[in-house]
DNA sequence: GCAGAACATGAGTAATCCTCATATTTGCAA
DNA sequence: TTGCAAATATGAGGATTACTCATGTTCTGC
């Protein structure tokens, strides 16, 4: 963690490659980042690694892309574009609650496996990423947090599973915190309406089964 | 990014203080992080700093956390057991419907006034955190999937108010992410099972408003 | 074939985390 | 009180890494 200037401002693109000799060498440090990336995650991927792995010098690498986070962009901007279309698709020609629910399902099953599939994906998305320790502390928290709602679900609904109510309880709490996250990060009007849109859904799932 | 030596294993603490002069100093090194983290953010809090503002000299600082992510962790576990502390009140007598209903609603409330004021717990469980504009990226990203969407949506529900439609997508998509990020951080057979209850969950909540 | 633009290079700069040899302070037994 | 070991304090320096820039090479249009 040295070196960094502590500039928190987006980077602009340095240059697009024209000639088709560079396209195929800014191919090439796409890839070898993606292999560093599957290999030893985001954080540590380093940049003079990509430029040995590309077959080219760092400073070729520099002359594309402005800084290390602008590798990691363009890696998610395509994993973006792709999805973004299967997204489309997908819900393009739905027109009743049936075709929604087949045309949902199917989407979910996708992203899934993409996430499953792709470790440069989770990576880029995994949240708390620099800290691996810090994310198995969260989720250690959310587990503990969701057992005192088990708690209470067992004993409102004696009948029901037990790892059910253990699988909603603790979807039920994450969801909360990412509910929290999504609504810090927008205006606050819009953070209060999504609070309260969540508190209604995960309610009803709690009350409900 | 530099001088960091690539090491992902948890660190041992240190050294506990036992001498009330160290405690003390302790505390202000913590104070001192807390503040840091509040001005900049955890990425961009330098350990000189800490130790500068602290009144201790860089080694002191060292003599007591490993390293900068330990710090870190020390404040994310004190808001950790003081959260853990009021979720176990609030739900500890919780005996019906009714009551489950109005703790859970406060806590939520709670929560988001938690993350809303606490800029330090932002900050640790913001997700994404050492890059604000990969978060943009991410959110805009799910903001246009969502739009897919609202615009289904629209058409099962013609007569549902605009807004409401636009924040049940944007919470569905959001929390689509959370639930895959989960699933893919716990064992796959418990992962599966997270996504189908989101699955249920989500459609249940687009199809019946 | 030539001028200028695009591209390529890698040693060097700067910033940061963390170590370690050394010095000081504290607690306590004699 | 005194002496000594353990605890604590220090900050210059080691090590690593993101990124720059002066210089050299290749391509492209005319």
């Amino acid at each position: 963690m040295e070196g960094k200037p502590a500039n928190e401002q987006i980077a602009s693109p340095r240059r697009a490659p024209s000639q088709q000799r560079s396209r195929e060498r800014v191919e090439r440090m796409l890839a070898a980042a993606s292999a560093l990336i599957t290999e030893q995650g985001s954080d540590a991927m380093r940049m003079g690694e990509v430029a040995e792995r590309a077959g080219v010098s760092i400073g070729s690498l520099y002359q594309f892309f402005p800084d290390k986070r602008a590798i990691i962009w363009a890696l998610a901007e395509r994993y973006t574009a792709e999805s973004q279309a299967c997204i489309s698709a997908a819900l393009k020609d739905v027109g009743d609650a049936e075709g929604l629910r087949r045309a949902f399902s199917e989407l979910v099953d996708i992203y899934y496996g993409l996430f499953l599939a792709e470790p440069v994906m989770r990576d880029i998305w995994s949240g708390t990423q620099a800290d691996q320790a810090l994310r198995q502390l969260e989720l250690a928290d959310s587990r503990a947090n969701a057992e005192f709602l088990v708690a209470v679900l067992r004993r409102l609904r004696p009948g029901a599973d037990p790892v059910s109510l253990e699988t909603t309880a603790f979807l039920v709490w994450q969801m909360g915190e990412a509910a929290m996250r999504l609504a810090i990060s927008v205006e606050r009007q819009e953070g209060d309406r999504l609070v309260a849109a969540y508190k209604r859904m995960a309610l009803r799932e709690l009350l409900d089964g």
